[in-house]
DNA sequence: AAGACGAAAGTGGTTGA
DNA sequence: TCAACAACTTTCGTCTT
C-alpha cells in the first residue's frame, strides 16, 4: 500500500471530497483513504517486483535497455547442422570428425528440444501476464498463476491442451484462491480461448495439482459492484450483513454468487431508501433481472428481511 | 413510460447410473 | 455414454407507480 497525493483521472473524492487515496494492489483498487470510497477498481500495479539497495544491483536488475533484435534471434534458433556428412567441397567426413558430427547433432537436437520448451513457457507466462494486466490484477495472482502453469508444465500436461487455455485456466484459478474475484467471462473477455474453454482446463488443473478452492462468496463482489453502481457505503455494508445472514441459513450453497451479490445489493437499496433498479444491478453483475428477483424473493421469504412487503 | 413481476420454454453444465 | 436435474437465461405479457 503506498499513500499518493493524487492520481491522473481523480483529484478530489466524490463522496467525501478527500484528496488522499491509496492504492490497493492487493485488490487492485485505489481507495480514498478517508472513506474508503473505491474509486477505481483494476489499477495496473506498475511497480518493479524486485527491490535493489544500491546502484549496482539497480542495474542489474532493470531490464530495461536496448530493444531486443528479433532477426538474430530468429537466426539463432533456425540454425540447423546438416544431415549429410559432407564437407563444405562435398567431400565425404570421415573418423574422428564424423564421430564428433554425430555429437554436435546429438547435443543441438536436445537442446533446440529445452529451447522450445523454455520458449513456450515464457510466451505462456507472458501471456498470464498480459490478461493481468489487462484485468488490472496484482502481482501475486500473476505469481500464482506462473507457479501453476509451471507444475502443469513439469507435470507433461500440456499436451492436447492449448498454451492459452491454460495459462487462463491458471489465471482464475490464481483469483479464486487469493479471493480476488474475478467471473468466469471476466477471464474469458482477455483471453484468446472462450469461457467454456477455459472451464474444462481449470477443473482439469485443480484436479490434477488437487489444490482446493472454496467457493467464492457473494459478499466479493458487492464491493466492486458497488462502486460500479456509485452506492453509499451504508447500502454496502447492509447487504454484506445481509449475505451474512443467507449464509448462516444455506441460502447461498448452489447459487451463482454474483445473483445472490447482487440480490443483497437490491434489498440493502430498497431498505436504505437508495433508487436502484433491478436492470441495473442485474446488467453491472452480468446476469439476468429474473436471476435477481428469483434470489430476491428467496432471501425476502427466507429471512424475513422486509416484513411490511409481506 | 419505466420498472417490477412472473410464467414458460430454452440453454449449458453437473451428476450418477 | 446417456438421461435426469438444478441453475440460469430469454422472451414476453401483465401489473404497478
Amino acid at each position: 500500500m503506498t499513500a499518493i497525493k493524487e492520481s491522473d483521472n481523480y483529484k478530489v473524492c466524490p463522496e467525501c471530497g478527500s484528496t488522499n487515496f491509496v492504492q490497493d494492489y492487493v485488490r487492485g483498487e485505489l481507495v480514498c483513504s478517508n472513506c474508503g470510497l473505491v474509486i477505481t477498481e483494476q489499477i495496473v500495479d506498475n511497480r518493479a517486483e524486485w527491490r535493489a539497495f544500491d546502484k549496482s544491483q539497480s542495474d542489474k536488475r532493470s531490464r530495461v535497455g536496448m530493444p531486443m533484435t528479433y532477426t538474430i534471434h530468429d537466426k539463432g534458433l533456425s540454425t540447423l547442422i546438416d544431415y549429410r556428412n559432407k564437407d563444405a567441397k562435398g567431400k565425404d567426413i570421415k573418423g574422428k570428425q564424423r564421430e564428433r558430427l554425430y555429437r554436435l547433432r546429438k547435443w543441438h537436437r536436445r537442446l533446440r528440444i529445452t529451447d522450445a520448451t523454455q520458449r513456450n513457457l515464457a510466451f505462456a507466462l507472458s501471456e498470464i501476464d498480459r490478461m493481468a494486466s489487462q484485468l488490472g490484477l496484482p502481482k501475486n495472482v500473476r505469481e500464482r498463476a506462473s507457479l501453476f502453469y509451471r507444475k502443469i508444465v513439469e507435470m507433461k500436461l500440456i499436451r492436447g491442451r492449448s498454451m492459452e487455455s491454460v495459462a487462463a485456466a491458471a489465471l482464475y484459478a490464481a483469483c479464486r484462491i487469493s479471493n480476488i474475484p474475478r467471473t468466469l467471462p471476466e477471464i474469458a473477455s482477455v483471453s484468446k480461448v472462450n469461457k467454456k474453454e477455459t472451464a474444462r482446463i481449470y477443473r482439469f488443473m485443480i484436479r490434477q495439482l488437487d489444490i482446493r478452492i472454496k467457493p467464492t462468496s457473494p459478499a466479493e463482489f458487492v464491493s466492486r459492484l458497488s462502486s460500479k453502481l456509485n452506492i453509499p457505503t451504508d447500502v454496502e455494508v447492509l447487504a454484506i450483513d445481509i449475505i451474512k445472514q443467507a449464509k448462516k441459513n444455506g441460502l447461498t450453497s448452489g447459487r451463482g454468487p454474483t445473483g445472490i451479490a447482487a440480490a443483497a445489493l437490491y434489498i440493502a437499496s430498497i431498505l436504505k431508501n437508495a433508487q436502484l433498479t433491478q436492470k441495473k444491478i442485474a446488467e453491472i453483475a452480468q446476469v439476468t433481472e429474473v436471476t435477481v428477483r428469483n434470489r430476491y424473493k428467496e432471501l425476502v421469504n427466507k429471512l424475513n428481511l422486509i416484513p411490511q412487503l409481506n
